[in-house]
RNA sequence: GGGCCGGUAGCUCAGCUGGAAGAGCGCCGCCCUCGCACGGCGGAGGCCCCGGGUUCGAAUCCCGGCCGGUCCA
């Protein structure tokens, strides 16, 4: 925003209470406080770490920071509402839980749907990467996970609540009465704030020199730059629990108040000395200046430290790179407990990407300290640790420590791949090696290359913008040629009122009829139709139209966004809006299709029992033959666990559990249900359409279903594969399908058994004696092969050399050239002075010549005998100095080869 | 979803400026030994991922696909 009206600023209890505007002397940022003597708005890195020196009223640790915070909100009418995971289950653009606001975004934020509580609070754990490799370095300020203590308003045109006045008010309140800072210390900076969408003017509230909270009145919508004022007016604040902590504790760093005994313990097992209180505190005093982005700022901290504590620049480096490490371990090794204790599996793409780049950015960590492994340890610290904050925590432990251990596992073998690698460059091209390229395509970190080449006495060095010399290399051109935009055939129907879904109304029918609402050629829209179509994963019905004694075949059906339901017929339709019409559904397919339906949501509901709650679906597809469904899942899926999960079904099948489909209001039905529901993708309207199997399976869905389990009638997985790391793609039958795909299998095993003349029951024993034939006929062949051998040494033996050259010719009967290659090879290296021209006679003649080495030193090279062979037969050839082949087009006589190379001999 | 790297003997890989498929380890047999290990000699083991193309000739070059790895959205 490139005017900022001042007036933004203006709230009336700055007037009353006497705050003074003031433009840092500076940071050239305007802010308000009561202190005369302020002359910078008491944030980093404008100055220096001085909360120390504030007196605390107590010590508050991250659990009390958190249950302060949201008691003092409860109190003065704030509805406290529970955190959301940090993967954004909800959101389509958005893999992490950012910050507290992503909870309402965007269904709540556009007005779509009304907030779970207004005014609310909430302390949202949420994950932020972008600072990953400063984390650590700044002793607190970054972290890659922390809990957004938020209060949030939302201002209706119809509906006020509170604005700016009422916030600066509860922010001032809570910092002075609950935790006891003095009025004049706390600092209010005017800034502006913008994401995912939105944007609107903020105080950024300091207080000796750390940022405790941001108040942001969200009041406009970006539209390609463009700011326009929206209706719906948010209070939207975000308090660093951690913040409240390390402000409350005055611990050198934010890592010993937020982590207290584990700093030890993990600093016990990395083996990290404890340094000295003097650097500690001189570095909280100057990290407050540091800007970790710049080289010469880091430089700049490393001598202040070193100054202040009396030691050489080069240790306070050295202590304070270390203190980095285990800081940066702590932080990481947190972060990946919560990110798979809510299920993230780690893979190459999506959200699991970013889990296993924390992952590896830890195992780094750790093999710059020299410790070789233990990550899963170190975790599992974490979870004892946070189990009561997260409870998520400890209902995933199993899976949480099975998946770090796998990542581990992953990276050692990579990085194994990759040294190797590695090392055979720096021995072929020493130091001009590019770490950039190593780190791209084999994913070994610029250091360990480093350290490599080190032992090699190879002396490397990472340039300073290494992590943008990588992202360069993926800015290159991404342009792709946008998909040509179809001609919009069916724009006219966007117009039209929403089709009432017959098929959600009663799934079973099977014929209807209903008044043809508009037509376009064979586009057909009707008032109300039983016409599944294509959507969630279910395939569209098929079926028949019949109108005025026409009848029109239905070969596709498709909604648009609008709740639209077009008809695609296979000719034009011949009719007019107004007259009624009968449609009749293709039943036997889509009862198939609804059992493979149903089907699905049993195996999901088995799957999470038996792999465990990461299980999520990554896609699905259900049609007449058979139903798909790809999940998330970090390790092969065995034979017991395959056998497990399809008894599992069965049993729900048997158990005959009644399927229930309903509409529940979107917060309703988070609320009771949880976001498993969203396994499919993110309905974004206000009421959503349940669908349950009793006890076992809840999704928010479209599809039909059947009404109750055992009309499943059976159900069996035929295969399963896994289609990139970390998802695994099952399919399966189910009913009259299942039958089906046992007679296919039997009547295969039948086939397969009269090819080898035999029948199903004794089809093993027949296979057993025909391999056994087919190992004694290679056998015999190979025998065969050694007497050809030697019946062409015998022939060798009495030819007549030319020029001291032997020379013979041969029709091979073997269809295999290697085979006659071999022998060529080996009798021109056992008598030097052998020329062997191998003939196979066709269309075309194809010839190939081995030279001895004697005679390709003395008289000719296999090149100079192809050569003159190709010339006189008329062909094309050449080869190099003892092999060489050619093609004549039509056959040739052997005589006259021979004659031929005999001729070259004499030359 | 995109970029980059790779797919050759059971394993680890070399060969990749086109010209007769290789090494080390492992396996089998023999020698050595009372026996084992070591050592020595010999041997088996290959759809060079698949499909097209270029070429007299492709593991090697080109195009497409599959699979794996990796980085980034």
């Amino acid at each position: 925003m490139s005017s900022l009206d001042p007036k933004e600023f203006e709230v009336d209890f700055f007037r009353e209470m006497g705050f003074r505007r003031k433009i840092g002397k500076k940071c050239r940022e305007a802010f308000w406080t009561l202190n005369p003597d302020f002359e910078e708005p008491q944030d980093a890195p404008c100055v220096s770490y001085w909360f120390d020196e504030i007196p605390s009223r107590e010590r508050l640790d991250v659990s009390e920071s958190r249950r302060r915070f949201i008691e003092f909100f409860t109190k003065r009418g704030h509805e406290y509402v529970k955190p959301r995971p940090v993967v954004a289950r909800w959101r389509e653009d958005l893999f992490l839980t950012i910050a507290s606001i992503v909870v309402f975004q965007p269904h709540v934020t556009s007005g779509l749907v009304p907030p779970p509580a207004n005014p609310l609070v909430i302390s949202q754990p949420s994950i932020r990467l972008e600072d990953i490799d400063n984390v650590g370095l700044t002793i607190g300020r970054h972290l890659t996970s922390f809990e957004m203590a938020a209060h949030h308003a939302f201002n209706y045109p119809d509906k006020r609540v509170y604005w700016k006045d009422e916030t600066v008010r509860f922010a001032f309140e809570f910092f002075t009465k609950e935790l006891g800072i003095p009025e004049d210390l706390i600092v209010f900076k005017e800034s502006w704030w913008e994401g995912g969408g939105n944007a609107g003017p903020c105080f950024e509230v300091a207080v000796g020199g750390l940022e405790l909270a941001t108040l942001v009145f969200m009041k406009y919508e970006v539209i390609g730059g463009d700011y326009r004022e929206i209706p719906l007016k948010i209070v939207d604040t975000g308090y660093g629990v951690e913040r409240i902590a390390w402000f409350t504790s005055k611990t050198p760093t934010g890592f010993h108040a937020i982590y207290g005994g584990l700093v030890s313990r993990f600093r016990d097992s990395l083996g990290v000395e404890e340094p000295d209180d003097r650097v500690m505190w001189a570095a909280f005093k100057a990290a407050g200046r540091l800007d970790p982005d710049d080289e010469h700022s880091v430089n700049e901290y490393y001598k202040t430290v070193s100054k202040a504590a009396g030691l050489s620049v080069e240790k306070a480096r050295e202590v304070l790179e270390r203190e980095a490490r285990l800081y940066s371990v702590l932080d990481h090794t947190r972060t990946l407990a919560l990110m798979l204790g809510d299920g993230i599996v780690p893979s190459n793409s999506g959200e699991g990407y970013l889990a296993r780049l924390v992952a590896r950015r830890t195992m780094k960590q750790l093999l710059m300290l020299g410790v070789e492994s233990g990550l899963v340890d170190l975790v599992e610290m974490q979870v004892e640790t946070w189990k009561a904050d997260f409870p998520q925590l400890r209902e995933n432990r199993d899976y949480i420590l099975d998946a770090v251990q796998l990542e581990e596992e992953k990276f050692r073998e990579a990085l194994r791949r990759g040294l190797r690698l590695v090392d055979s460059m720096l021995r072929r091209r020493g130091s001009s090696i590019d770490l950039v390229k190593i780190y791209d395509s084999h994913g070994i970190p610029p250091e360990i290359v480093v350290e490599q080449a080190a032992k090699r006495g190879i002396k490397l060095h990472v340039p300073r913008n290494f992590y943008s010399m990588v992202a360069s290399l993926h800015s290159g051109a991404p342009l792709r040629a946008e998909k040509a935009e179809e001609p919009q055939r069916d724009g006219w129907a966007r117009r039209l009122k929403p089709t009432r879904p017959l098929f959600h109304e009663d799934p079973y029918m099977r014929r209807f009829s209903s008044k043809v609402l508009d037509c376009r050629g064979n586009l057909l829209v009707l008032e109300a139709t039983a016409f599944y179509p294509t959507g969630g994963g279910q395939i569209h019905d098929t079926g028949r139209i019949v109108s005025g004694g026409r009848v029109y075949r239905v070969v596709d059906v498709y909604s648009l966004d609008n709740g639209v339901i077009i008809h695609v017929l296979d000719r034009n339709y011949e009719g007019s809006p107004g007259e009624t019409i009968e449609g009749l559904i293709d039943w036997e397919r889509r009862y198939r299709i609804m059992r493979h339906h149903t089907a699905t949501h049993a195996l999901l509901g088995a799957l999470r029992r038996v792999l465990g709650s990461h299980v999520w679906q990554a896609g699905a597809e259900k049609t007449e033959g058979k139903g798909r469904l790809d999940i998330t899942h970090h390790r092969p899926i065995t034979r017991e666990q395959i056998h497990a999960i399809e008894r599992l079904v069965n049993k729900v099948i048997d158990e005959r559990r009644p399927v229930r489909a309903m509409i529940k209001p979107k917060n309703e039905a988070e609320e009771i249900h949880g976001f498993t529901i969203y396994q499919g993708g993110v309905p974004l309207k206000p009421e959503i359409r349940i669908v349950e199997i009793e006890g076992w399976d809840t999704e928010a869905c479209y599809g039909t279903h059947v009404s109750n389990t055992g009309e499943i009638g059976s159900f069996r997985i035929i295969g399963v594969e896994r289609i990139q790391d970390g998802v695994v793609r099952l399919e399966y039958v189910a009913g009259g399908r299942v039958a089906e795909e046992a007679r296919n299998l039997e009547e295969k095993l039948a086939t397969v058994s009269s090819m080898i003349g035999s029948d199903p029951r004794s089809v093993e024993n027949r296979l057993e004696s025909l391999l056994k034939e087919f190992r004694e006929t290679s056998e015999a062949l190979k025998k065969y092969r050694d007497f050809w051998l030697k019946s062409l040494e015998e022939r060798i033996a009495s030819i007549e050399p030319v020029e001291g050259a032997r020379i013979l010719v041969i029709e091979p009967l073997e269809k295999d050239p290697r085979t006659v290659r071999a022998v060529m090879r080996k009798l021109t290296s056992t008598y030097p002075d052998l020329v062997i021209i191998a003939i196979y006679m066709g269309v075309p003649t194809s010839i190939e010549v081995a030279v001895g080495d004697s005679v390709a030193a003395s008289l000719a090279t296999a090149s100079l005998v192809s050569g003159r062979l190709a010339s006189l037969l008329g062909g094309k050839g050449g080869g190099g100095r003892t092999f060489a082949s050619l093609k004549v087009q039509g056959p040739v006589d052997p005589k006259r080869v021979e004659e031929i190379v005999r001729d070259v001999m004499k030359r």
